[in-house]
DNA sequence: GATGAATGAGTCTTCATTCAT
DNA sequence: CATGAATGAAGACTCATTCAT
């Protein structure tokens, strides 16, 4: 699992077309961070998570980061330009195990049965939004209020995740593994199920005693069955 | 379900205790509402919905209702007081169903089995959300912002909520009907699936084509079939 | 002395001329007070003298008076019109002992010594001061920004007040009472101390422990050897 | 005479105790003022002259000081807080004369009579009253509406002016120079003359022609016959 | 590069005043 | 007469952003 954490988190490789394209006008990924550069992305991350992208204030962020207000806007043009190299780099690496090359490669490859594709996926996903949490919290209250978040997420999901998560899917039904029904339906229920246990463990109920391998253990034969042809 | 739906709206009958108690600050269940009152609350409706509380501006809120900014301000002391009028009285309708006295009840009466509960429940809060789309889209953005809402949905959930499923959970559990899990980790599950596709047939994909009745029988069978003792 | 204070409230029938002219345009003389109009004046005197005028709201007065915000307006057409309708009477109030004609007479008349004059003036102003305290509050702090309120003023003291003053000041002088200094000197020393006492007794310690026929009999005292030839 | 002012303007030195602490937040002595800065507190203080605190205007006192409105909430948080480092150094500056040690050693030192006391500190406080007239005027003004005032000036004299200027008195008492009268009345008679002749010569009727030295000189003789035993 | 003083548009809110009922 | 809903101008204050140092 450590394992599959760390190619989930730097297997970018592959982003190599379109996507990547749109985001790397948002990306500094070469430019080496400077430590007030750090100190702000991560005052603005806890303030952004706290109280929301606009009722965050540049002034507050600059104080908890311990610089000057106006050193923030040297780095970062604007409040949203602040807002995008936080969020956006957390978009492509929210994507980035499903997109896998390695992933595509499913069909001959790791996971037996739909229960454990599910299982690993979930691993993976939990373990990055544990490290993420409130990135991703972040991500979630402002997709409604940034349009180019919805674009960015709507071509991640819909143009790389979905269509190999289905192909995936497709793969289990063909296999006799899973029932015949529409993959956007086995999609919808398997995301949602992930996404509750992955939003109830770690925002909305983050002190509750959790055992997560039994959680998931419980998750995976429940779908396994609920699934069943 | 036509029926359903209406009880759903109307039975708040019950509510006789604490929570209304706390409630009513909020409520002005007796002042008739006026033509500007109720301009005033679409129109904030709206743009809360559209731009978030925080970035919404009460001048804004104020022309599109067509009335002074003052005018809001005689009605609701400050824009959290407007927000409140909003959201308050929808955290107290969200809860109604469950809450009622009759569905405390379902030892002796309506649901054979869990997923026929589970079907109208979902169907119930199905019509709700879609009558109450924007003001649930607000609460649900808006809620980690304000320790108010979530108090309030704290008491409603742990308090009314839960206890209720829960109970119908350890009903079925008892016929025999569902396995013998932690009734949190069905619970989770069940309102996960639930929420999952409200939110995605309303908020996130509210333009593609559904068929609410086939996905409502399929979640029921996916979940009758995968908490199947 | 109570016969003289009933006196200085209410010989007002002097007043036959340019002054009265100026002020019974501020004045509903024959106007008999409503119950209503009653309470707002209290209201506002209470307020004003608590707040200052340009602190003070309309709409806390007609609250505090318990009328609606709008008929404060029906009575007084602006919130000036409501301070000048409160302070334009005292102000013609204010001078009114003083410009009695039989005080006029003075020369022939009841005080002995120019000691024997203050006193009386003061005993009198100190009375009149205690039942319009607040009032004369509210005058003292608006009369730097209110130039009507300074050219009433300066109409009643250099044109009727001072010159009866003076002519009892150069009565008591030609008599070898008191001493022949300007009396522009006299009067200032005169109605300073006369003042001070009012001003310390009424509003700066109200609830000190204070002994008025003392004080002003060691003042009549204080100024009678001060001035002496 | 100008050596007398200077101290008393520039000895705050004595200031080492409670009362400098309370005041020290208000004050910032060691900051440099900035040409903007100075610009803004003429600006107010003239306009809280003319108009008060209440009615004067933060935008009209930009405008006045030629900088953004903004600028002043820079430099003073709120607009109470522009009126208090308007103010509290003032209410410092003065009690500084009579505070000073040196007027303590009055028993031993400068002033044969308690004319000569009076006369000393009469000619000091008036150079200070034409000195800081605008901000004494509000001082004067504003001081009914703010408790912070009050509570300064109340520490202010009755912990220290009183009670030094009592001790003068029962020192020229004990000498035989004046008549033994409760030293709270003779403290109000010369407070009241004093200030009623700084009042009139700088506030009421500036522009009147005077002749300090000679009112001031009659002052004195008029309290000394007054006040002999 | 970093600072922080300065900006002025924009925010929420209050207020005196009007007018239809 | 009295009401109180409605107004919109004005108020104090905040904010993202700029720029001289």
């Amino acid at each position: 699992m450590k394992d599959e954490q760390v190619k989930g988190e730097h297997m970018l490789d592959d982003y190599s077309d379109a996507l990547s394209a749109i985001f790397e006008q948002y990306l500094q990924t070469d430019t080496e961070i400077t430590d007030k550069q750090r100190r702000i992305l991560e005052a603005a991350v806890e303030i952004f998570s706290e109280k929301g992208y606009a009722a965050a204030s540049t002034s507050e962020i600059a104080s908890r980061a311990g610089v000057a207000e106006g050193t923030i806007f040297k780095h970062y043009k604007t409040k949203k330009g602040l807002l995008l190299s936080i969020v956006s780099p957390t978009i492509i690496k929210l994507g980035a195990p499903v997109v896998l090359r390695k992933l595509e490669k499913i069909l001959e490859a790791p996971y037996e049965t739909f229960g454990d594709f599910f299982r690993a996926l979930l691993r993976d996903r939990l373990e990055f939004a544990r490290k993420n949490t409130m990135t991703l919290k972040i991500l979630i209250q402002e997709v409604s209020y940034h349009p180019e978040f919805q674009a960015l997420l709507e071509e991640l999901f819909s143009e790389r995740i979905f269509p190999k998560i289905e192909k995936a899917i497709e793969h289990f039904q063909a296999k006799g593994d899973i029932k015949k029904l529409p993959s956007t339906t086995i999609l919808r229920w398997v995301m949602t199920l992930g996404l509750g246990y992955v939003g109830t463990r770690l925002m909305i109920l983050p002190d509750h005693e959790w055992d997560d391998e039994w959680e998931i253990e419980q998750m995976v034969e429940f779908i396994t069955k609920g699934l069943a042809p």
